[in-house]
DNA sequence: GCGACAG
DNA sequence: ATCTTGTCGC
């Protein structure tokens, strides 16, 4: 597929993001969601967390090949594919996705997590390190945020997990609401300034990739 | 035209 | 994302 295929292609499929959470929405299972990448290879973890009592629950590594570069805006073209062979090895499917980069933040309202929530019918959040628009700066406590502008619209929020630490940027991605996905962030994200389940997933595919002899992996070592 | 730009 | 030494703090 062509960038140009990809961005066709977002256009099409943004209108199906719905930004808010079914009747009754209760998550009690939710998935962190990360890639590590090694030359062209990389390796997808998903890692499942109680949100009520901070348990990790099951979690899946699977092992792939870069199909598409690092491009801004298509970034989900990137990860989709192995993201969501490891969400398939999953043994139970989870009540909502914690993606690593954005929701509806982005420049087709339709970045990551709008993508993986779409394709696979469960309610979705972005969670990125980096915004794409435009925020002031939240106030120092942990769960004060501001807006997160783009193109004049609020897409998003830039919401302080942890005092004086850096923001993290919260958006929807698909089947929830902006209040509803900035509590759950702020709860999984209890002592750390990443939610603990994309703390798990990161820690998950790094070790994997690190095990996994590839193209210019480490000259020596183990 | 030039730089910026989720991971 | 990944390349990289030391350093501050719990």
């Amino acid at each position: 597929m062509t960038p140009e295929e990809a961005v066709a292609e977002q256009l099409r499929l943004a209108p199906s993001v719905v930004p808010r959470a079914a009747e009754g929405f209760a998550p009690r299972v939710a998935a962190g969601l990360d890639v590590a990448y090694d030359g062209d290879r990389l390796v997808a973890a998903a890692a499942c967390v109680d949100i009520e009592t901070g348990e990790r629950l099951d979690s899946a590594v699977v092992e792939g090949r870069t199909a598409f570069p690092y491009v801004p805006g298509l970034f989900a073209y990137r990860e989709l594919p192995a993201l969501r062979d490891a969400l398939a090895a999953l043994p139970a499917s989870p009540d909502v996705l914690i993606c690593d980069g954005h929701g509806i933040a982005h420049p087709r309202r339709f970045g990551l997590a709008c993508h993986l929530g779409v394709v696979t019918g469960i309610p979705a959040v972005g969670v990125a390190k980096n915004p794409l628009g435009e925020y002031s700066p939240p106030a120092r406590e942990r769960g004060s945020w501001t807006p997160l502008t783009l193109d004049a619209d609020e897409v998003g929020r830039a919401l302080r997990t942890q005092d004086g630490v850096k923001p993290v940027f919260v958006s929807v991605g698909h089947l929830i609401d902006i209040d509803t996905a900035t509590g759950l962030v702020l709860r999984l994200a209890r002592r750390h300034r990443q939610p603990e389940t994309t703390r798990a997933a990161d820690h998950l595919c790094r070790a994997a990739s690190v095990r996994t002899p590839g193209p210019r992996s480490r000259p020596a070592g183990g």
